[in-house]
DNA sequence: GTGGTCTAGACCACA
DNA sequence: GTGGTCTAGACCACG
């Protein structure tokens, strides 16, 4: 369900955090759906349940799924973004720094936005998934 | 000459190394040109020598500056983008991680591609500057 | 009849025992007023009849209903205040973690008082009701 | 420095986190301040660094303490306080809670009101700490 | 020396 | 069965 490279050097639970996000965005996940149990999801993937935790704490933080005691963890049914400052400034400073690292490595404007628009598709945005 | 946050989690030496890159882009720095020495900068941004050092071998490592033992550091002359795919892969992943973001945080794909253009104007990319 | 949010993080059987007490409190629930059964409520909030029979043995425990074999749960009669010194004392800690929230939330000591008295007036306090 | 129950039944690393917001209230904690390493701390406090860790952590979260990398945690600067609706609507709830078990303690309004200001009192609210 | 991540394993509250 | 907390101990990146 989820893909986790564990030799990659970003962090397990954050790899997973991206994951389903991922995810629920592609409709893979509905909401109101139910998520892996803690335990279920360590051991498909091999991975400690204190990481699989962490990474589902965060996403909980951020209003994206939610726990209902002892019943499991959920896609929230109702997300709503944040449109928060300091998140969006740090955004566009990655963004920034992804436009100068693209343009070493030789890419030109077309191309950039032609990979954007590209995983733009991937990801099926703009379309009435969440 | 170079914005540095200690706060910001990021490592100081990336940051070091992005604005090097930024600086060059817009124009700030020519090829050529002399960098401010490791001992200099250390003084000005108040940041351990060790980290100074570890940017600019990076930025060395990547063709974007060079070292003339004794003279100093200066900007690559000729710089020729590698194409390197692996880092091309990273770059698109990060590049979708990123959109992935934009989304929860409310920005539609207009805003997003808006976003986009605006700081490649902000870098003078598409122009002739390195 | 009592409001109950299962994505709340508190355990939905404090949350009950708290609904009953307000209820009680705002004259919705009279002394000697009987309470719904078990499994009538179990139905209605769509929740697990051992999560009501743990509430209900709480406000049993802390003398604010009582069981009558056969007959049912009943508010109490004459219900009395216990000045039970250790609970006194765990609700001025949780009183001053709340004092300490609401200073980083924002909010300065007017607005603070303001609020309680909000709240003691919706739950007609100060007024005869147990 | 900071005072923990290890028997009380709420976590240690929210205490903690409690802890720390008290001091810098009462101003034994100044703005930009260093604070103990985890490392020290849980020798200190005979508590596993993991737990420091998960309170510095979210106190990080709330912008109440800043990391500087490699150079410790500190008193973030310049506070500002968020005015989130929600944790503002989770912290009325919590008062109202407060508010019926005190009634239900036998406290009257007065009683109340008093014991509020106290805590005011104590926690040197309204000065012009942070 | 600083914090960040991860694992292994344990215990507990809740439903 | 569910997630939440905590410990012990290890490794790593950063400065």
């Amino acid at each position: 369900m989820f893909r986790i490279d564990q030799r990659n050097s970003t962090p397990i639970y954050q790899q997973l955090v991206q994951e389903v996000k991922e995810a629920i965005l592609k409709g893979l996940l509905r909401p109101s759906e139910r998520l892996p149990s803690v335990r279920e999801l360590a051991v498909q993937l091999t991975i400690n349940p204190n990481t699989i935790q962490k990474s589902y704490q965060e996403l909980e933080r951020q209003g994206i799924i939610e726990n209902l005691q002892g019943k499991g963890t959920f896609v929230a049914e109702h997300y709503r973004p944040t449109k928060d400052r300091e998140r969006l400034s740090i955004l566009k400073d990655d963004l920034r720094r992804i436009l100068v690292d693209a343009h070493y490595l030789g890419l030109n404007e077309d191309e950039l936005l032609r990979m954007v628009e590209q995983l733009l598709t991937e990801l099926k945005m703009g379309e009435d998934n969440r």
